[in-house]
DNA sequence: GCATTGACGAAGG
DNA sequence: CCCTTCGCCAATG
C-alpha cells in the first residue's frame, strides 16, 4: 500500500464533489458579515478549517468581484484592521466608501475599533 | 515544470 | 518592539 501505483497515474479529483471550493465557502461566510462590522481573512480561513491559509481567503476575495451577488469583501480587512485590499476594488476609495456607508469609521486606511466591531464567525456562527 | 507572487498570519531574532 | 522568515495553497509567468 504504501508502494506508489506506478501504473496509470491520473491524478485524482483536486477536491471531492462533498467538499466544495475553498472560494465558495469564502464567499458564503462574507456575505454573513452583518453591517457595521468587520471581520479579518484569518477568521475566516479558521472558520473554513484552513486557518493556516488566510493567504487563500484574500486570493478567493479576487474572485469576489466577478462572483455574484456582490460579495461585500469591504468588510474584510487584514488582521491589524486595516484596509490592506483597498486597491483592489474599483477605486482605492471604493472600500472605505462602503465601509463609512455600513457606519465603519475609517480613518488612516484602517478601521477604527476595530476590534470592537469585530465579528468573529467562529463565535457569532458558533461554529 | 519550477519560480515568483499574492487582499495574511504567526513565530522567531 | 520592529523586522525578517516561514508556512499555506493556488494562480500566473
Amino acid at each position: 500500500m504504501s508502494k506508489n501505483n506506478p501504473s496509470s497515474s491520473k491524478k485524482n479529483l483536486q477536491q471531492p464533489k462533498e467538499k466544495y471550493s475553498f472560494f465558495e465557502d469564502v464567499h458564503a461566510v462574507a456575505r454573513l458579515i452583518p453591517k457595521g462590522r468587520v471581520t479579518n481573512y484569518g477568521a475566516i480561513a479558521k472558520y473554513l478549517g484552513t486557518k493556516m491559509s488566510a493567504r487563500m481567503v484574500g486570493w478567493a476575495m479576487n474572485a469576489a468581484h466577478t462572483a455574484k451577488p456582490k460579495i461585500p469583501a469591504q468588510r474584510v480587512v487584514n488582521r491589524n484592521g486595516m484596509l490592506s485590499g483597498k486597491m483592489h476594488f474599483a477605486t482605492p476609495n471604493t472600500m472605505e466608501a462602503l465601509l463609512k456607508k455600513d457606519g465603519v469609521a475609517v480613518k488612516n486606511d484602517k478601521v477604527v475599533d476595530f476590534e470592537k466591531i469585530f465579528w468573529d464567525p467562529i463565535k457569532e456562527l458558533g461554529m
